[in-house]
RNA sequence: GGCUCCAUCGUCUAUCGGUUAGGACGCGACCCUUUCAAGGUCGAGAGACGGGUUCGAUUCCCGUUGGAGCUACCA
């Protein structure tokens, strides 16, 4: 792991200025960065962005055993891809070890915390034992408290210590930024260890310590963290240092009510954009998934979204991921967007799909461009653009079967009414939409059959499907050569067949 | 089990005690129409239950039930 960033020494922000919020968003590199953190940074950043603030970005690492760099890359770059980006340097955890180990033992020398020499073999031991006689294992201080003269016995024999915070009586409350007031009873709350007997900082030491140094004035997270807030605000006073604001975010579940996780499908937020989703449209989603911004309001840009954000709209509820919306609002999203920004988007994935070069789609600019109108307002994902654009780029056409046997039933009667309709169309002075529609009615009139009976052949003519964009439209973006020869290839076809 | 949080249509939500409980997704119907979408109109669809407080509760309080989270020398 690399570590290019070490935060200030510990102690007192004091004066955490009010006007300047500082908020952070703290994973674990342990994964990708999957949909409920970046709904936890994308309020964050929506919190620092509204009141001029702060948005900071921790890595939380001290779990060696499961961090990677690799998880580390996944999450800057899924927040790069939403946008989500980040002041200041970011913060190794790991980095920050040596502080976290001194505020420990800060802690111990003030009284706040105590040795603890239980080997951790002989906890899980005791644990074992409660619960095989159906009983709750309840960490007892009194029992593992010793005498000063003990202590120094054993230090001097050199004997490996965890060291715990000694909890207070009395009770723990906040005021929480979305649930209004919450207390713990202080009995409830174990005396938890803070620095491991192999010297290293357990998760809410580390937390506090690192929270302090950055001077983070609001800790807003998912409130599966709320029962670890307690712990924190006892470390915070014991540290001497003023506790920040505290906002505890609803989680996310999957269509069964339960917490959000890799069995429910799609959980990383890189899934969704390799599917073919526009980073506004997860942006939007994820912001409506626990927030509301109090009006009927659903479809938003980002910069719509910092001019309406506010705490209040913030949901005390969990909320079930709905993919059907998801992909609802990456079609509004689609439909909205300018057109250049969708181009160079799809640009690269229509070269991956062997389609065009990208040199070539900016030779063609406003040729792609129309192409996209045509097919963005039927796709609700990117992948769909492409995936409908075949006939668009492609010399011949492959006649799907369906179509053929429903819209090329009579061989005999198609190829007529096609060869007719290549004449009329050769015949035009002028390629373009609305002389093609004119040309066309009049010969159905003239044969006495419904326009339908003639677009309906000539879309498989010129795209070999059912369904395509409107029919001059598709006859104006594959060109007059191109329609004609395909056209007068459909003929062909029909009268070997 | 203990602690904590939560509770309006299937889902996301609006409602600052007085509404025919509104909108969106999804679903159904219709309109538009050369197909498919998009769009438009309409429809079905909700205050978990029981007590209070109040002239009046979805809204405030309590309880029940239900759901979720945490419960490590993980983060």
């Amino acid at each position: 792991m690399v570590h290019m960033t070490s935060v200030a020494p510990a102690v007192a922000p004091g004066s955490a200025s009010a006007k300047q919020p500082r908020v952070r968003f703290a994973p674990s590199p342990t994964g990708f960065l999957h949909v409920g953190g970046a709904r936890t940074a994308l309020f964050n950043w929506l919190f620092a962005k509204k009141f001029g603030g702060q948005f900071l970005l921790r890595i939380e690492d001290t779990d060696r055993q499961r961090s990677t760099d690799e998880s580390t890359r996944a999450i800057f770059e899924g927040l790069e891809w939403l946008g989500l980006t980040w002041d200041e340097e970011v913060v190794y955890q790991g980095a920050n070890v040596a502080r976290h180990y001194a505020d420990a033992h800060r802690l111990l020398e003030t009284g706040a915390a105590y040795r603890d020499f239980t080997p951790a073999a002989e906890l899980d031991r005791l644990r074992a034992e409660a619960e095989a006689r159906g009983e709750v294992f309840r960490f007892d201080r009194a029992r593992v408290m010793l005498s000063e003269a003990e202590v120094a016995s054993k230090l001097a024999a050199n004997e490996p210590f965890a060291i715990r915070f000694k909890v207070p009586e009395g009770e723990t409350a906040w005021d929480d930024l979305v649930h209004e007031r919450i207390a713990f009873p202080n009995k409830d709350i174990e005396d938890f260890v803070i620095l491991r007997s192999d010297g290293t900082p357990v998760y809410n030491m580390a937390v506090v310590s690192d929270d302090i140094a950055m001077r983070i004035t609001l800790v807003m997270r998912g409130d599966d963290h709320i029962s670890n807030t307690p712990k924190q605000i006892l470390l915070y006073r014991a540290l001497g240092a003023d506790e920040p604001q505290f906002g505890h975010v609803p989680m996310i579940h999957g269509a069964d009510g339960k917490k959000l996780s890799k069995r429910h499908g799609a959980t990383a937020v890189g899934d969704y954009q390799h599917q073919g989703l526009l980073p506004q449209s997860m942006l939007n989603f994820l912001a409506l998934l626990g927030w509301s911004p109090g009006d009927d309001t659903e479809v938003m840009t980002l910069a719509e979204l910092v001019e309406k954000f506010h705490v209040r709209g913030l949901q005390k509820k969990a909320a079930v991921f709905d993919t059907k919306k998801l992909e609802w609002m990456n079609g509004q999203h689609l439909a909205q967007i300018p057109i250049a920004e969708l181009a160079a988007i799809v640009a690269p994935m229509f070269e991956r799909a062997g389609l065009a070069t990208a040199a070539d789609l900016s030779a063609r600019a406003e040729w792609f461009h129309g192409v996209l109108e045509l097919l963005r307002v039927r796709a609700r994902l990117t992948d769909e653009i492409v995936a409908q654009a075949g006939p668009f780029f492609t010399d011949t056409v492959e006649y799907d079967p369906d179509a053929v046997s429903k819209l090329w039933r009579d061989a005999n009667a198609a190829a007529g009414i096609l060869q007719a309709t290549h004449d009329r169309l050769a015949s035009l002075d002028a390629w373009e939409p609305a002389a093609m529609e004119e040309a066309l009615r009049t010969l159905a009139e003239s044969l006495g059959i419904s326009g339908g009976k003639i677009f309906q052949p000539l879309r498989v003519a010129l795209f070999g499907l059912t369904v395509s964009p409107g029919i001059f439209d598709v006859l104006l973006y594959v060109g007059r050569d191109r329609s004609l020869a395909r056209i007068a290839a459909a003929v062909q076809f029909l009268k070997n067949g």
